[in-house]
DNA sequence: CATAATACGTTCTAACTAGAACTAAATGGA
DNA sequence: TCCATTTAGTTCTAGTTAGAACGTATTATG
């Protein structure tokens, strides 16, 4: 299976990202928002909010999906659809006062829940994996571009 | 937003990930297959087949999920569906000659596709990236394992 | 042996996902 | 100015996802 080099840093990025979303998910859904409701929850506080095509570029979700997940965080009336004033075809998305309030109450205890995983890890040491990680993703992203040229 | 000095591995980790399926996803897909499909294939291959709960384990893919992935590949007869004779509860999941052909055209050149993102990549530098990930990875599933002794 | 507890796979629901087709609005060039 | 192109967001489709409820088969216990 890992007859290539490079096979069992790709096992080990996927189980990392795995054991990642296994420790926060829950804790997101504990505080009842799903991961991307939370992503966006958490990208529009302490914002004058921001369109869907600014919020997609910032999440990485794509605008088709996106409209779901806004429709929904609505619905719990926690975001607003405000027409834009200097383009017609924009939305500007906001939290209301109950989704600043739930903002307020849930990302610090997100940013706590986090904090648990990280005790007894030295700045030293945590620069060392965002390196690594800089490293890998450049790997990908160099390669991905290397893609689009020729296609 | 990285107010605390563990956010810039984390952001790190989320935006490798999606580099990494960035560049996998299309190739897989332009081979007739979906992501999951294609982890579903790549286990199959070169064994007699297996139960759903050995592939989910194998793949960390749910049950409820599994059964459905299982008839997709099933109505493009790649994969079929066997009793198991030892436990009548069990199937046995198996690569008919249209999937394992399909296998060995698909994965060889998926691991291609993936050897160049690496060029240039020494061995030492692989195995530095990989303890990194094997760190991080262990410090999530310690936290995990410590919220579910308390729960 | 009979029954309770567990295990395997399916079904169902609500949500997320990308991508393509679509509508409406803005922009750029002739 | 008029028309073509581009852009913003929505809608639609097929697929993935987890979790819960379910039916059937196995295993453990009295």
């Amino acid at each position: 299976m890992s007859s290539k080099p490079f096979m069992p840093v790709l096992y080990e990025l996927v189980r990392t990202y795995q054991a990642f979303e296994a420790y926060c998910i829950p804790h997101i859904r504990e505080m009842g928002l799903t991961s991307p409701q939370f992503d966006i929850v958490a990208t529009l506080g302490n914002t004058e909010g921001m369109s869907f095509k600014e919020l997609g570029e910032k999440t990485l979700i794509t605008k088709g999906t996106l409209t779901g997940i806004v429709d929904r965080l609505e619905v719990k009336a926690l975001v607003r659809r405000v027409a834009s004033t200097c383009d017609g075809r924009s939305q500007t998305v906001q939290l209301t006062k109950a989704g600043e309030a739930l903002f307020a109450k849930v990302f610090p205890a997100h940013m706590q829940h986090l904090e648990h995983v990280f005790v007894g890890y030295s700045q030293k040491n945590l620069d060392k994996i965002e390196v690594a990680l800089q490293q890998l993703k450049a790997a990908f992203l160099e390669a991905n571009s290397g893609l689009e040229e020729t296609a």
